[in-house]
This record gives structure tokens, sequence and C-alpha cells, in this order.
DNA sequence: AATGAATGAGATTTCATTCAT
DNA sequence: GATGAATGAAATCTCATTCAT
């Protein structure tokens, strides 16, 4: 093992390594050694960066939250009005670029993790609010909410259906929800 | 000598506590052991009656699935028109008779291990295959899955959120996806 | 591995070898390894049988300080007067037959463990009780706990001390306590 | 080139740490992190002034060792006469000034490690030799030894029973054994 | 000289599964 | 058929010690 002691990117490297490790074998089935293993780390480092089992995937859920959110903000960065956000967020259901199989396994482990933990489910309720202010720049609250949820649960569907909607059925549902 | 069990609800009564144990500690920190006590049988019963934990988890899943499927379609069961369906969304939404914190504990739950079953996901596919068809006999097949997915997202929302929508609120967001 | 079905000494065997592996490890390097081992058990019977190791050692520690109590009361069944009181108080010290070097080991990691365990103490105070009470029969109280408190000054004496007491001597001193 | 320690007093003060983790944790539990952290130096400390666990503790008990006989002697200091022994007896152990909680928990962690290191148990018996040796100056070698057995096991009696005795009859029981 | 981040060896503990009854 | 005592494999976690700085 080559030693380095002081290495910065150590605890991110085994925060990386625990998602990777939850997305590849789900959280029935992570441990400590499938994670070290993932990130190049040796054994004994994993209780010797995080406190615990559970305080560990605390913190890589936190972090994985905030790494969406980052995502997803600069998803509709240059977005400039309603029409233009309707787009995006075809484009962001349609292309799996942020939503990911990957991100949506995380999603979905995330999701079931949430009440073990009333932290992060504070960090959930936390993202779910800015994501429905981002929205709310073009659209009116309620709206905005309806529009969130309709990511949520589509995403998911892009997921798991056979045979996912056209992107121009998708547009034109996003459209209504609009109200345009 | 045809010999039947002494308990011939058996099987059904520790799939049923499977499901409560997991939506009580999650998917992982399910044990045989908690299972057992939860459904007052032996802890030999686990592996007498299920080959392993795997085929467990399994078969509870695809049985509340099932479950859900048939809650579902009793929630549509007395609808005549698109009208009507909205109304029944809606409430389905909004009351969380269907889509209690139980159940959609359980759906995370089903959704992060689904992945890890090649079955499940089949059940998975099948039971959304259903729920659009449910919806079919009053929209058009897009309306259909944009509804189911809005009902997806909106449920977590429900379960989640600091300050879900109001009723009318979300019945407005219905019908406009209705395309009423 | 012979595979035993309810062998019913084996909760005994391991709490026998506990108290080997303190004597001849001390408390501090006894591990669940090494007791298992001694008991010639598996070592998921350590804590099938015992909660973990802090309730093995108090268990353990109980059940030595009740064998004590007993080779104690046996070793003055006999004794008729004050005057034979006495020899046997002699011989008990003198003669290391009750007071051998393994309990003496084990008396002191029993003592300096004491203070961790208040139900431990309760025993411990308990069994200093009951040996006073025995003493009761031919001396008086204050006699009886000076005599008490003497026996267990001069067994740590006679395994320590590179030259002990003859026993003539220790006959002597025995009697001047008694007030014979 | 003589370089001198910065801290001249960190040896003293991790050996002090050691004994007060030692009584406050017991032997076993006791780590170089919490001595360190009682001590407030830093871990590395630790192995950079004694080689190793073993020996820390060691170093620890003789040190403890030699203040305590440094205490006993004091409390002898101004003795004249038998007479007046006796009555110094009686009080060291009747007022627990030198037999304190903390030091009698030392003391019987001490007896357990005794066993475990040939020079600690050489320490153990010089102390009780000089401690013999101190009575001797008032009394014959033989009642000196049962006079120093009888403060041993009458402390411990002290610091465990639930109803020690009144001074009066422990100076009454101190005054027969030195046969006056 | 002094430090503390890092680690490997080994401790405790959990638990799915087996199998004698 | 049914059970639960028992176990081995593997999990989590602890910590004395090392060594680059």
């Amino acid at each position: 093992m080559n030693r380095r002691p002081n290495d910065p990117q150590r605890r991110e490297r085994i925060l990386q390594a625990t998602l990777d490790t939850i997305a590849e074998h789900g959280l029935n089935a992570v441990t400590h050694r499938k994670i070290a293993s993932c990130a190049g780390v040796p054994l004994g480092s994993m209780t010797y960066y995080f406190s615990g089992m559970d305080a560990l995937l605390e913190e890589a859920f936190t972090w994985f939250t905030q790494q969406m959110s980052v995502q997803y903000r600069e998803f509709f960065a240059g977005v400039t009005g309603p029409e233009m956000a309707c787009e995006s967020i075809t484009t962001l259901i349609y292309s799996s670029r942020v939503t990911t199989p990957h991100n949506m396994e995380l999603m979905y482990q995330l999701y079931a993790f949430m009440n073990r933990s009333a932290s992060l489910k504070t960090v959930m309720q936390d993202w779910m609010k800015t994501s429905q202010t981002t929205l709310e720049q073009w659209f009116d609250p309620v709206t905005a909410r309806a529009l969130d949820a309709f990511i949520e649960g589509m995403t998911l569907h892009f997921v798991t259906d056979r045979q996912p909607l056209t992107r121009e059925a998708l547009r034109a549902m996003v459209g209504r929800i609009a109200g345009a």
C-alpha cells in the first residue's frame, strides 16, 4: 500500500467509493471492505475517517444530494424563460445526463434510507425546496411543484419502463403542466 | 397420507412480517431473527419455508407489488370517465389511503432493491404497465403515462415535503396533465 | 468440531475457561478467542451464550465468588469451637489449599474489576458478609471481622512475600486476634 | 550537544495520567489515546517516551509503589513507640487518607497485574519489605508482618464493606495484634 | 526532537444457514 | 414436518504502533 500521509482527497475518495459501491451492490451488501477496496484505501481507514457505517452512509448521501443539487442548478443555468425551461426539463428527463442509471440507482437507495436518519431527511427536504425554488424563477409555486414531481416520477419511469415516451410526447406533457 | 401443514397461513405471515420489518428497520438491517420474531414463528421456519434471504425478499416484494396493484385497481373501480378519474387520482395522492407512509417506505426500498433481481424488475415493469393500462381506460397512452409518473412523483413529495400542496392545487395540476 | 446439540455443560465450561484464561493471561489480555480455545468451543458460541465480554466477565466472577464461598464454608465445616476455628484459619492461610495461587490470582483480578460493575460489587459484599457470619459462629462480630481481614491480607502476603511466616508464628497471631 | 526536552515534566505527567486512567477505566480499557488525552500530550508522545504499553504500565505501577511507600513512611514519621504506632495504624486504616478509594483502586489493579511482570513483582516484594521494616521499629518481625497483613486486609474491607468497623473497635483489634 | 495521520493485526460481534432431533 | 441450538464466515470496529514530516 502506497503510504500517503495527509492525503487530502482521502475522505472524498471514500465518500465517492461509498456511493459507487451502493450503486453497484445496493445498500444491503455494502461493507467496509468493499468500499475500502473500491476507494483503494486500507480497511483501517474506514473507521479512522468515519466513526461508523451509519455516519459514513449519512455523509455519503448528503454529499450525493449536494452534487445532484449542483448539477440540477447547472442544468437550468442559461434558461431565460418558461418556454426554455420546459425544453430544459424535457432534456433533463430524456437525455439522462443528470438522471443517469447510476444516479437514479442512488436516488432510490437514498429515498429508502432517508427515514433512518433525521438529518438526511432534512437534507432531502432542503433539496426539494431548492429545486422548487429553481423552477419558481419561471413558474408559479404550484406549477413548480407539479413540474418537480413530474420530473421525479418520469425519471423513474425512464430507468424502469420497457418503452419510455418519445421526446416529443414528453415535451408535450411538460408543456401541459406548465400551463402554456 | 396427505399431511397438511399445521399452520397453513405461516408462509403468508412470514411474507407480511418481512414487509413490516423492512418498513420498520430498512432493507439493510433486516435479519431472519427479526422477521421470525415479528411473524411469531420459530427461527427454523425461515429457511424451512424459504430457501434463503434473497428468495424471501424477492417473494415478499412480489407479494407487496401484487397487493399494491390490487389496491390501485380497486381505487379506480367505480370510475366512469376522465373527470372522475382525475378526482380519483387527486384523492389517491392527497388522502394517502393507498400511499401510506408504510407503503411508501416499502416502495422506495423496493425501487432500491429492484436492480438486484431480474425477476423483481419484471414484476415492477408489469405493475407499471398495469397501472398505465388502468389509466388508459380514460386517457390516451401518453397522457396515462404522464399521469402515472405524476402520481409517482407527487406521492413521494407528499411523504417528504414539509408543506405539501392543497387538494385544490393538486386537482388543478392533475387536470392540466389530463388535458381537460 | 464434535457437534453436541443441547450440550448442557457448555455454559459452565465457558465460565470455567474464562476464569482459567483470566488467571493465566490477566484481565487485560483476555479475548473471546482465548476463552473459546480454552473451553474447546467454537468462537461463535461465545456471544451465543453470553451477550458480550462484560456480561461474560461479570457472570464468571460471580460464579467464582460462589465457588470460593462454598469452599470457604466447607473449610470450616467440622469446626466446633474457637480453638478449632483458629487452627482452621491458620491452616486455611498456611496450606494454600483454598487460597491457591490460581485462586489468589483470580481474587485480585476480581478486586480490580469489582468497581466496574455494581452487581459484582454487591456479590462481593454479600460474600464478605457470609464469611464474617461463618466466623461469628465462634467469635463476636468485631473479632470475626478482624479475623476475616487478617485472612485476606495474610493470604496476599503468602503468595507475594519472599519469606512467609512459619505455621507456628501464624497460629500465634491468629490466637492474638481471637483474643484467647 | 546536550539537548533538553521542551517539556521536562512530560514523562511524569504521562505516568500520572496512566495511573489516573487505570483508576478510572480499569486496566483492561486503558488505551494510549485515553492516557494521552488525560495527560494533555500528543498521541505520538506515548511511544516516543515509552517503548510500549507494557513498559508504560510497568513504570507507572513502579512509580505508584514508590509514591505509596513515601506516604506510608511519612504517615509513621513522628511515631515514637508501639502505643503511638497502634494509633497511627488505626488512623491509617480509618481515615482513608492514604488508602483513598483512588489508591485502593490502583492497588488492586496492581496486584492483578503483578504476576505479568517479574520486575513489578520484585518492586512489590521490596515495598512489602519496606513497610514491614518500618513497623519493625516498634514491633518484633512476626508482629510487624501480622500488622502489615491486617492493614492490607482491613483497607480492602473499608472500601468494600457496607458497614465498616468503628474507630474504637478497630483500635482494639490493632492492639490485640500488637500484643499489648 | 516531536508529532499525528495512517494502518494492519486482531478484537468483538452479527447472523444466515445447518442439522440432530 | 418442524425446530432451535449451534456454528463458521464475515461483518464492524479498536488500537498499538509506525514513520514521513
